[in-house]
DNA sequence: TTGAAAGCGCTACCAC
DNA sequence: GTGGTAGCGCTTTCAA
């Protein structure tokens, strides 16, 4: 398995040492004279030693691996903050088990209870969009599991959290819909039960009422699956054309509803931005070459994995018990392209 | 760590048992009686009793980890493999380990090294754009590790690999090409050293040749980074304009370079289809709302990362030294969209 | 400054 | 059918 096979009694042995005088003189300790050290650190480097992290673990009682729940990872959004989760990770000694609940409640208890049978060290997570009972992490929670959130975070467990700005994220947006000239702006979304779902509704909201506009409820659409079945996109475009006054642009939220939407609108022959302009959560690298080009809100997916990481790390290796949390709120980034753009 | 802190000791003393008498049953051994058995996993299942996986692994001296090596998992066509390395290693309870090379060599025998020093039980490998020299490799495959290599293969280590049928997909697109009425057409590639690259290299060939189509050798344009680097496409790309005659369409290898290809003829303002054609391999889910629409070459990602996992399980499982090693071959997909059709 | 020995949780060998 | 015990590779106390 370990394919430097050899061991600290190996080099005890060779060496004419025991092996609690090798352990010591590799971890570099005080009570071990220099020149012993230098003999069994020299060797140990010619021979290419490695301790074996399975022996280290079990003796330490911690895995040195951090689980991770995700919806998917062929969202770009959360392949990227994947990348930031390792970039640390990987830097600090850990190893990463990924997981996705694909948006599903039970697969998410199901990965979470795998995550903690295989021994994490801590959980970073974004919650399913059926999660609305949480007892399955509070459980773990109050047992001392350190959790961080991201993203779709819960504030029913008080502990570290890393989202996107989503609230400005949905009032720029919005704002640069109305300042491009559109007044009957629809909304679809996640379902309401998300913390992104009203963060980026609470934005929305709000750059409407800046600007004096005032607009039906029945303007903001809700995918309960947040987009996994086209069907729910559709319906809810369907509702949105039948209305009167038709919305004359729509504001997306979550990668999966906002290219779905694209899609959608294409095939049905509506032309964006002329009949109907489009603007929308997304993280996909080919937002310039979409048809038309996609006016996006992009999220600093890297640094959230980085920054949660950090966060859980911290929490993994603090001394005494943490109390006091912190929510870091990153940047949005409002990329405007062609499918918002009031051709005159 | 285990936040199911009940050991198969906790259970022992409870039921004035022996720990190996608890481990027996719990193995369901037949040299148990049934009442015995009964009565500790009953009492194992009330108190949630979950074996320490990293006790185990020590023992028995495997990891039940796999290590996976791949370029990027933003590229969607990693992702899919991804989850279908994970749909199987789960399944058999293994972790994945995921690493990323960029691209770069260093990264690669890098990677490598760490997961190898992670103890891990086997290896699921795509070589980056730049690994030409394999003795990382080799040295652990001769001290035994199992190496599967999926996507870009090396046939300087024989074992088990799993690819797409790369020649029939570049011979598939090319040959759509000139059925659509091409007969310029350039191709723009990743590094010849990768076996992918080869591989469609021939397709593509053997369609021109069947259809008696001569091209120049200039027709063919390699990326050293396999489009990691914007102006290597670039490069090709004004190179393949400014010859006399220019093509008329280009088929892409690899979902970089096919996107950012795209991304370039668009922004230059040459209109696709009409003035130059565009077929290449993606995996990118979004190829329909693209501008224009995308004629794609797919690869069945999901089951090669399946195919791949199932056949390193069979290595790392298997009593005697396997020597008899297969190449699968899975088929590609050709979705002819926009992007190659003449209009008429 | 060095070493012997216990023990992390589990499995497996060998006695009883 | 059951239990004692050694040992996987490592860290850590305690004794020398």
């Amino acid at each position: 398995m370990n394919f430097n096979a050899i061991t600290i009694r190996d080099i005890a042995k060779e060496l004419n040492l025991s092996v609690s005088t090798v352990s010591k003189a590799l971890r570099d300790s005080h009570e071990i004279s220099e020149k012993t050290k230098k003999l069994v650190m020299e060797y140990a480097r010619e021979k290419n030693y490695r301790p074996n992290p399975i022996a280290q673990s079990l003796k330490q009682g911690l895995s040195k691996s951090i689980g991770i729940v995700v919806s998917t990872i062929e969202n770009q959004f959360f392949s990227q903050v994947i990348n930031g989760i390792e970039s640390v990770a990987y830097k600090e000694g850990y190893n990463v088990i990924i997981t996705q609940t694909h948006e599903s409640y039970d697969l998410e208890v199901k990965n979470v209870g795998h995550l903690t049978h295989r021994s994490i060290d801590g959980l970073l997570i974004s919650l399913s969009t059926e999660t609305k009972d949480i007892e399955h992490l509070q459980r773990l929670h109050r047992q001392g599991l350190p959790i961080v959130f991201f993203d779709r975070v819960s504030n029913e467990i008080d502990t570290h959290k890393v989202i996107a700005d989503n609230y400005r994220g949905g009032y720029n947006a919005t704002k640069h819909l109305i300042e491009s000239g559109f007044d009957r702006i629809a909304h679809i979304t996640s379902p309401p039960n998300i913390s992104i779902t009203k963060e980026r509704l609470a934005g929305y909201h709000q750059a409407l009422a800046d600007a004096g506009v005032t607009l039906p409820d029945n303007y903001i659409k809700y995918c309960p699956h947040g987009g996994r079945d086209i069907s729910e996109i559709e319906n809810a475009l369907n509702e949105l054309l039948a209305l009167d006054p038709k919305p004359n642009a729509i504001f997306t939220t979550s990668d999966r509803i906002t290219t779905t939407t694209l899609f959608l609108i294409n095939k049905m022959g509506i032309k964006i931005p002329e009949e109907i302009a489009l603007a929308g959560y997304t993280n996909t690298t080919l937002a310039d070459v979409l048809n038309p080009p996609l006016t996006s809100v992009y999220q600093p997916g890297f640094e959230i994995g980085q920054k949660a990481t950090e966060m859980l790390i911290s929490l993994i290796t603090s001394k005494r018990p943490v109390t006091e949390f912190q929510t870091a709120v990153l940047p949005t980034q409002l990329f405007v392209r062609k499918s918002s753009i009031k051709k005159s």
